[in-house]
DNA sequence: ACACAAATGTAATGTTATAACATTTCATCC
DNA sequence: GGATGAAATGTTATAACATTACATTTGTGT
């Protein structure tokens, strides 16, 4: 089951706020707006993509840069990835979740294109560190991006 | 070390010829001078930087459309890498191995931009994979890319 | 009200990648 | 060796993704 649709977007967008408030960055409408938006699609968007929407949805243009950097806040907050595979960009799964934000692991599907945010264990990434960490590389790992084909995608085979 | 550094770059270039006659692809002189300055330039270079050395170093313009071109024969040829992250191209360090390429698993450092191709075990990859699965998700993972500090750069704190 | 910083707007441009169609190169067959 | 057809490469244009530089607006604290 999907994370993000197991709480409402309400819910989702209060969280971000408070998330926002507490490290003292600001949550302006336009920048709800967008993750807004970005919650309803439910799918990688590109920044264009996200651009027409805004005009779409809201009645008012926005510029491309504006949609860049209003990412860039969004990603800086952890309320939004960058799928770096495609260029696109996802709100994050685990808003509304307490814990700290593991490395994000991301479940691509390349059928439906649909994205399943994971937690692969603690000690699977430990593992992998302690692996890599052998030939003396230093891991920041910000993000694991993993193609295949999801559950719903198999059964249609 | 490095492994590209082990070989000398007559035999990755022979390796690859003849890795691409076994499977009826045709080397050609434009493809391996791409695939040579790639190795004489031995770090990860965009599309655009491989067409500016192209005419460079052979005195010949190529476009940008043939460049990509030959990137994706030498890709699907198991020769060359895409770096996604960084919309880079990478010469593959197992070019001369005799065993089948396995899943390609990138470090790339942040601070010089090197890049080392590495192969995990495949006991931590099929954990991986086991891990995964349990989603209901079926991997294909084309490659992992790392991020983080090579050696050298720790060293240099 | 004032001053300052942060956010957003505007315009131009840079960078990465592909589409559509023409021409050249090269292996194969006669 | 010349005809034939497929693969490779060239040419032109354009799409798609992203940033730079500078102007204006908005919001916060005094
Ligand atoms: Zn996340
Ligand atoms: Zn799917
Ligand atoms: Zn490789
Ligand atoms: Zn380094």
């Amino acid at each position: 089951m999907k994370h993000t649709l197991n709480k409402n977007k309400q819910e989702i967008l209060q969280a971000a706020q408070k998330q926002c408030l507490k490290h003292d960055l600001r949550f302006t409408s336009k920048r709800s707006n967008v993750l807004q938006l970005m919650l309803h699609e439910n799918k990688p968007l590109s920044a264009y993509d996200i651009m027409a929407d805004y005009k779409t949805q809201y009645n008012q243009s926005i510029s491309a840069v504006s949609v860049y950097r209003m990412l860039d806040f969004l990603i800086h907050a952890q309320l939004v990835h960058k799928l770096a595979s495609s260029s696109q960009y996802i709100v994050c799964s685990h808003i509304t979740c307490h814990h700290a934000h593991e490395t994000p692991q991301l479940l691509i599907c390349d059928t439906c294109h649909q994205v399943e945010e994971i937690g692969i264990g603690t000690l699977l990434t430990s593992e992998l560190e302690a692996n890599i960490a052998a030939t003396g590389f230093k891991l920041q790992h910000q993000q694991l991006e993993l193609h295949g084909v999801c559950s719903s995608c198999q059964k249609l085979h």
